[in-house]
DNA sequence: TTCGGCGTAA
DNA sequence: TATAATTACGCCGAAG
């Protein structure tokens, strides 16, 4: 084999950067900076770094505006506007990711990044290296030789096509130098380099094939046929040939190739990390710790070392007695991280197989599998009560409440405290969170206690960056007061669980299999075949298809089939009401009967739902395994499966408190809109006053329909209100609804002023914010998509009110359940439905916990408006009558 | 296994 | 110019 060719990369960074930033969407980091040229130029570069592998790289860049060409001619690219201001801030990034990345640049005063790529090609073919020149910029194709080669960006940034002398060859039928020529006589208009009147690049090849170059094709003019295009190559001949030395590319700059001052070496890695965590490249934050793991060539297993800061040893403990001398010792110590690894993912069920402590200077393990949970419980007790630092609070502390220990509130969480950093991220996970805010891969995969000492060193590392940033923006309250105690909270609830009453709920299922049976036949009956009912698809061809019913909407893949389809066509055929029965019944039936009972516990004989407390991007909690916040209740078919939902036993009760219209009396708050808060003020139906208020009647005269009219405003405007959706919604015409909204706007002008405030504000910032200081952040917001901006200002009105009222119903469910436990130990809160909360309570307590619980919602934390909470009461979540004090 | 359609809640 | 009013979770069929 003969010896390999050594590789010379030769890059123009203004071309490539130009590309980048043309061709990606305009990317931006949280405090708005853009980034889409750098992070264009960053995966273009690796892309030809793994492709090429070249044994030299150098970047070459423009230096200032003027050349020697401007010596030439004033005018030369007098046309190109200025560089776009999200662009030019770009380029110094540029420099510092090949700073950090130990890579060669070049600029040389008064030349082009072309002509020093040129003479460095030259240089490095006479050197026998094999030369690649990437670059955006068909210009550089004059370059091409027997050792070099032009790797042209095509299409963006997606293709690279290679271009050697044989391609020049075939696509234009001349050799490389040639393609001066051709320039000169076409001229080229973003350098404002006219040519010659009448020539565009089909005759300009044609010529230059025809007659050898420039001066050939002008001492051949006369025979040149098409009498304009000869008369101006006479009249140009000049021009031409200004404009051939403009086209070329000096390949004589002052400019040396150093090989050994260009090699392709490695990173300084910890610089490109701190470099791509600044600009959130989080994706090429994962390839750099990829390659550091690859470079390092350990084996992870052999270390418990979390990469770029090590973690000590940790001790390995041979049994709780040991391990309650560990605790003792650890008495005074703050900042202790407690981490138990279980061997499933359900922890009201799951075993624990390793215990992993961690503390300033030290950690511990220990294999738990043969050890008696009460036993482990017990021993760990005292360090529950010093708040250690958990991932994920509520499942350890869940477990060990299961087993026996008391535990106390976290000292800290780190999925709680990443999720508040940044409640829109898909995963709050700790490898994750490592990544995001250590630039540390935590490397999992080994055994449960190498795990459990590496998980707990890391979450004790990570609290400490992540309480940091919480402070700095202002969330430290809403995390220690309100996030962390509720870990306890949710916990004590899942644990709790729902009782549910089997017999009715097979009841339930067992009518609407007769009830869907009845249907399905009768819909087999009105198609004249049988077909999968539950197939959309299957059933838009019998609609639309077998039956001639026309069409009303289109949905990404057919025709639409859903409610409000069935709903226009029932007008036309009886089979639409029967499917719209149908899917109501199958509904019931597959995800609320069939779905639920599988969930039951055999041991509690109660659903223990998950109230994930990292999920919703505005800081509402969500349920899952069941979901137990979307049981029906509009419609009283499915209403009824909540006589299935019952207390724990004879002698107690379900207990209801929801709050009224607590949005909109956020909106009243925050927007300070007098009108408004008058109004709550005054205990008014704020849908009727509202109505009163659009349609300009007494409140007295306002009708059933106006209210309904009003009702459907007030949703609107808490949502990002458009004339479009609040026309869907009222069957009214757009205009009409367009009408509403802005006598609406008239009769409350704080709340139109507050909106408009609130989408500003959160331009300026990038996030928004509610009452106790949660965020959001908003990138949508700088999207170029006209529809993603519109939906990141909706998303901007909306956030901090569904945000605050989440805010207050969880300081409170804090509150509530503290007391609960001090007075009213039998007394337990079960769920929570966003502005309503369950509880399951002895009936003697009743009077007490009513109204200790509607007190405490109310004025947990005041407004300018009163909140009212409505309380119900009863044997199960179907039969609640209003409660009075 | 994953995605789209659909439907339930606040 | 045409336009999904916010936030979730789960079931099913169809496509892979």
């Amino acid at each position: 084999m003969p010896p390999k060719t050594a590789r010379l990369l030769l890059v123009d960074g203004n071309s490539v950067i130009h590309r980048a930033f043309h061709a990606l969407p305009p990317l931006q980091t949280r405090e708005g900076i853009r980034t889409n040229a750098v992070y264009g130029f960053a995966t273009m570069l690796q892309k030809a770094r793994d492709m090429f592998k070249p044994d030299y790289i150098i970047v070459a860049f423009d230096h200032s505006k003027v050349t020697f060409r401007h010596d030439l001619y004033d005018e030369y690219k007098g046309t190109r506007p200025e560089t776009d201001p999200e662009l030019r801030p770009q380029f110094a990034l540029v420099k510092r990711l090949l700073a950090a990345w130990n890579l060669a640049s070049c600029e040389v005063e008064g030349y082009e990044a072309d002509d020093l790529i040129g003479t460095l090609s030259r240089q490095g073919a006479a050197a026998g290296l094999e030369v690649l020149i990437l670059t955006g910029d068909r210009d550089a194709l004059q370059l091409v030789g027997d050792r070099v080669k032009v790797l042209l960006m095509r299409r963006g940034l997606s293709q690279v096509e290679v271009v050697d002398r044989e391609a020049i060859k075939k696509s234009y039928g001349l050799e490389p130098e040639q393609l001066i020529d051709v320039k000169a006589l076409m001229g080229d208009a973003s350098d404002n380099i006219p040519g010659v009147p009448g020539v565009g690049e089909k005759t300009a090849v044609q010529l230059v094939r025809q007659y050898g170059d420039l001066e050939g094709v002008l001492a051949h003019s006369r025979e040149i046929k098409g009498r304009r295009v000869a008369e101006n190559l006479e009249t140009c001949a000049d021009q031409a040939r200004l404009a051939r030395r403009l086209a070329t590319i000096d390949c004589q700059a002052p400019v040396t190739l150093d090989l050994a001052g260009c090699c392709n070496q490695p990173p300084d890695y910890e610089a490109v990390l701190a470099l791509y965590k600044e600009l959130e490249f989080h994706s090429l934050v994962k390839d750099v710790l990829r390659a550091m793991e690859q470079e390092g060539g350990k084996d992870p297993q052999e270390t418990t070392a979390v990469r770029g800061l090590s973690l000590p040893d940790p001790l390995t403990l041979g049994s709780l007695e040991e391990l309650a001398g560990l605790i003792a010792g650890l008495a005074g110590k703050t900042d202790v991280a407690l981490e138990l690894i279980l061997n499933g993912p359900d922890y009201l069920e799951a075993g624990a197989v390793a215990l992993g402590l961690a503390w300033e200077g030290g950690a511990a393990v220990l294999g738990t599998a043969g050890i008696q949970p009460a036993a482990l419980a017990g021993t760990l007790e005292p360090l529950l009560q010093v708040n250690p630092i958990f991932h994920d609070a509520k499942r350890v502390l869940v477990w060990l409440s299961h087993a026996g220990a008391r535990v106390a509130d976290p000292g800290g969480d780190t999925m709680v405290a990443g999720y508040l950093l940044n409640p829109s991220a898909s995963r709050h996970d700790l490898p994750e969170l490592c990544l995001e805010h250590l630039s540390l891969a935590l490397v999992e995969g080994d055994s449960p206690q190498l795990a459990a000492a590496r998980r707990a060193g890391a979450a004790r590392l990570l609290h400490r960056e992540l309480a940091g940033k919480l402070q700095v923006a202002g969330m430290e309250n809403l995390y220690r007061r309100v996030e962390l105690p509720l870990t306890r909270v949710l916990g004590a609830m899942e644990s709790y669980g729902v009782a549910v009453d089997m017999e009715t709920l097979e009841l339930m299922g067992t009518e609407l299999e007769g009830g869907l049976a009845a249907l399905t036949e009768a819909i087999y009956e009105l198609a004249g075949e049988k077909f999968n009912l539950n197939s959309p698809k299957q059933l838009a061809v019998i609609l639309f298809e077998k039956l001639g019913l026309p069409p009303v909407k289109r949905t990404k893949t057919g025709f639409s089939t859903d409610a409000a389809v069935l709903e226009e066509l029932a007008f036309r055929h009886p089979i639409a009401a029967k499917l719209v029965e149908y899917r109501q019944l199958a509904k019931l039936k597959s995800t609320y009967v069939e779905g639920l009972k599988p969930l039951v516990n055999p041991r509690t004989g109660s659903l223990h739902t998950s109230f994930n407390q990292t999920v919703t991007a505005t800081g509402r909690l969500s349920s899952s395994e069941p979901n137990l916040q979307n049981i029906p209740v509009r419609l009283e078919l499915g209403r009824r499966l909540r006589k299935a939902f019952v207390p724990h036993g004879p002698g107690r009760l379900l207990l209801a408190a929801d709050y009224s219209q607590i949005e909109l009396r956020i909106l009243a708050h925050i927007s300070g809109d007098e009108a408004m808060i008058a109004a709550f003020r005054r205990g008014e139906d704020i849908h009727a006053r509202t109505a009163a208020e659009v349609f300009g009647v007494p409140l007295a005269e306002v009708t059933p329909a106006m209210r309904r009219s009003a009702k459907a405003v007030n949703f609107g405007i808490v949502y990002g209100i458009s004339d479009y959706g609040l026309s869907r919604d009222l069957g009214i015409s757009r205009s009409e609804a367009h009408d509403y909204i802005e006598r609406y706007f008239r009769r409350y002008r704080g709340v139109k002023a507050y909106l408009e405030e609130v989408v500003a504000r959160a331009r300026q910032e990038g996030y928004v914010t509610t009452l106790l200081g949660r965020r959001r952040y908003l990138p949508d917001l700088f999207s170029s998509n006209r529809n993603v901006r519109s939906f990141g200002e909706r998303t901007a009105m909306n956030t901090p009110i569904q945000g605050t009222a989440a805010d207050i119903i969880k300081l409170a469910m804090v509150k509530i359940f503290r007391l609960l436990e001090e007075q009213y130990p039998a007394a337990r809160m079960i769920l929570q439905v966003h502005d309503e909360l369950i509880f399951d309570i002895p009936e003697d307590d009743l009077p007490d916990v009513a109204g200790l619980v509607k007190d405490t919602m109310e004025h947990t934390l005041e407004l300018q408006v009163p909140l009212q909470v409505d309380l119900k009461a009863g044997p199960n979540w179907y039969d609640l009558e209003p409660y009075k004090e």
